[in-house]
DNA sequence: GTCTATAATTTGATAGAC
DNA sequence: GTCTATCAAATTATAGAC
């Protein structure tokens, strides 16, 4: 059985993927993914046209398969606080299974020099997470003022990121996880 | 009188750290800088031999030049307090003043697609940030435990590096502005 | 110290056969 | 949908004249 187009956009996404977590928008090109996945980089070129395509599709998939795991921030099921502890262990999977950073970490770092669609990918990204975790902080303080649950959301996602990115300069894999420990104190 | 040496050198330095604060190791060229200095690439070369080379002196000389803006820790005739603040000043200037990344935050998102000389540069910025934190955060508490302090000095990095991203990638100002302010409380 | 010229490779992207 | 072949441009880096 021939794989269908499908299997093979989802190969190249999840090959894209892998390489811009390690080096950025910039840090890969058409050529390593064809090899990645076993085709070549003219078959990359008819999924995706262009590398912005490509990046932006890369970023999209990553965003919807993070805001999944996620859930629904009202599940009455879950407490505020096992939510807060679901949200910081996606981020401890990421650079302690996959070795890896954030996606969307690593391409608003480089922002300034993204392609227009890539950029608002990644800023999609914060603002769902943003959005979910403000969610999620509302229930836990019913009555605090909205910007107190909205700077709280702020410094949740801003923390775990800069935490992958100090643990990442170190090489200290226990930076990450002190870092993640004390945000659910 | 001629241009000396040390000047070009410098130039050639200033010109790379603005366009790796924008696109990273893998976001700027040797040509690119040439022209930012109104030479020719083949001169950066003759002062810097490699890509390797320049990338990571523009690191150590953003390091050192980060450093000494901070001052001596110990300063007795400044509070802990205001040497946090004077801390967080120095990223908010980065952002809000140069509208540019950190540079080492930049280098640390794509550190596994580094050269090693580069990587270490990077992690010399955060080994240096952190101690120089947490020996203004002994002054502060000096009875704390020293994993304490050192997480809090984690924690400080951390944030500022966060909020850079995070502000970067919603292109909001404010959003950076609040969490460091959030950080003097 | 800067230049011209160029090597050797890689890049994003396209045309057209199968 | 994948391939071969190719283009035009850009890349890091070097040799050698001035």
């Amino acid at each position: 059985m021939a794989r269908t187009e499908t299997q093979t956009t989802e190969r190249i996404i999840a090959a894209a993927e892998r390489r811009m977590r390690d080096g950025g928008f910039h840090g890969y090109s058409f050529r390593e993914i064809a090899a990645d996945v076993g085709i070549k980089s003219a078959s990359v070129h008819h999924h995706f046209p262009t590398k912005e395509d490509l990046s932006a599709a890369v970023a999209e998939a990553y965003t919807d398969r993070f805001m999944e795991a996620l859930g629904d921030p009202e599940d009455r099921s879950r407490s505020p606080k096992d939510l807060i502890r679901l949200y910081a262990e996606l981020f401890r999977r990421a650079i302690i299974e996959d070795g890896q950073m954030c996606l969307c970490g690593v391409l608003a770092s480089e922002v300034a020099a993204l392609p227009p669609r890539v950029g608002a990918a990644a800023k999609g990204f914060f603002e769902r997470n943003i959005a979910w975790v403000e969610a999620v902080l509302r229930r836990k303080s019913a009555r605090a003022r909205p910007e107190q649950i909205k700077l709280a959301a702020l410094k949740t996602v801003a923390l775990l990121e800069g935490a992958m990115l100090v643990s990442g300069a170190l090489q200290s894999q226990e930076v990450f996880e002190q870092l993640a420990d004390s945000l659910l104190d």
